[in-house]
DNA sequence: ACCTGAACACCGTTCAAGT
DNA sequence: ACCTGAACACCGTTCAAGT
């Protein structure tokens, strides 16, 4: 009988049952990956180093998702736009670990690729160099708070007690999740991006 | 001997109990809490129904430092541009609290003064209703994001693997924390407020 | 009314022991 | 090389008991 070719446990695999039961249940616990690897909680030990390592292993495949080559040869303003719209995008697939990256280590070894392509294009947009961290900042803080924005639970603004007129007509025009989420990253991304753009080429 | 008049617990007291072993230690725990306040963790419970609503009640208190009616007589732009950074403030005082809120609850009431303010402002700019709640979640999103920035450890930059010509030289112009972040911040929240104005009026 | 003590069902992690 | 079993030091929470 020789042994089985595919392993029971792997750094991906760990990784997969990870994001599956964030998927399922908001959160992860070493006993439940075991349990669902059909394997004992210490056993994970031989792959990771504990439960920060995963997180983060789940943070670096998530962004090698990200495709850096989209209308690379567009108008910078462009690129931009499609760049966060890919870096949101691979948050978006899995929202509810979202949060689980926000008590953050670095990070910034998994998103080099996609600093390095917004810097290219901040530069070929006319940016001055000690412009461009700023502007590559903004555009980063604003995918990860438009990305929790997505994991949020269905928010119940009708509750909301004591709503102005101008927050009521607002609000009276309301979607449900996702489409809500979607449709105002897709308006401050076009703001945002307009407004670095009327910086640039100074 | 009569009682001491000030109570040795109260919601208050176990608030700011939180709020000060995060800003040392970066989390907190109700043993830990219980220890600070010289009483057993479970007494906690007569004054909260728990952990999660410790977090929401340093939330609210959080938003309840916002000085709502700053420059409240000025050009909406302006209005929006000091609700922002007022709300960004008011995160900043405790930047390690900041990644406990991510796994949130609704928050939209103890918000909801800020909403109101930015509602109107958007509203004297000439936004629609159905643009205005997309207005308020761009700018909550950037801010939360940019919040999240500024509870970052100082960044290893230096250590990027592969960083391309642009990058290496934006690199090289990089600021310590919190100056970094908060240049980036004022960076890039005038370049959202200038393209959410170019979209106004319409 | 509110603090305590003891208990419960969990965590993440380590490590000697097996194979 | 990798899985197990047992153990450790923790968690958050409940609840009967005290005062």
């Amino acid at each position: 009988m020789p042994r089985p070719t595919t392993k029971l446990l792997s750094p991906q695999i760990i990784v997969d049952a990870a994001i599956r039961m964030v998927d399922s249940t908001g959160d992860f616990t070493m006993p439940g990956l075991a349990q669902r690897l059909k394997v004992r909680p210490s056993s994970l030990y031989n792959h990771v180093s504990g439960r920060a390592e995963i997180v983060e292993l789940v943070r670096a495949h998530m962004m090698s998702q990200i495709d850096l080559t989209v209308v690379a040869d567009a108008p910078w303003t462009e690129v931009v736009t499609a760049l966060a719209r890919e870096y949101r995008r691979s948050y978006a697939r899995h929202p509810r670990f979202i949060p689980l990256f926000t008590s953050h280590t670095v990070a910034a070894e998994a998103a080099f690729g996609m600093y390095n392509a917004l810097a290219s294009a901040f530069a070929a947009g006319g940016y001055p160099p000690e412009q461009i961290l700023h502007a590559i900042t903004a555009v980063d803080s604003f995918v990860l708070g438009s990305a929790l924005d997505l994991a949020a639970p269905e928010v119940v603004w009708e509750s909301g007690p004591e709503a102005n007129d101008a927050m009521r007509a607002a609000l009276a025009t309301s979607a449900p999740n996702p489409e809500r989420a979607d449709a105002a990253f897709e308006f401050g991304l076009d703001a945002l991006v307009a407004g670095l753009a009327a910086r640039a080429g100074g």
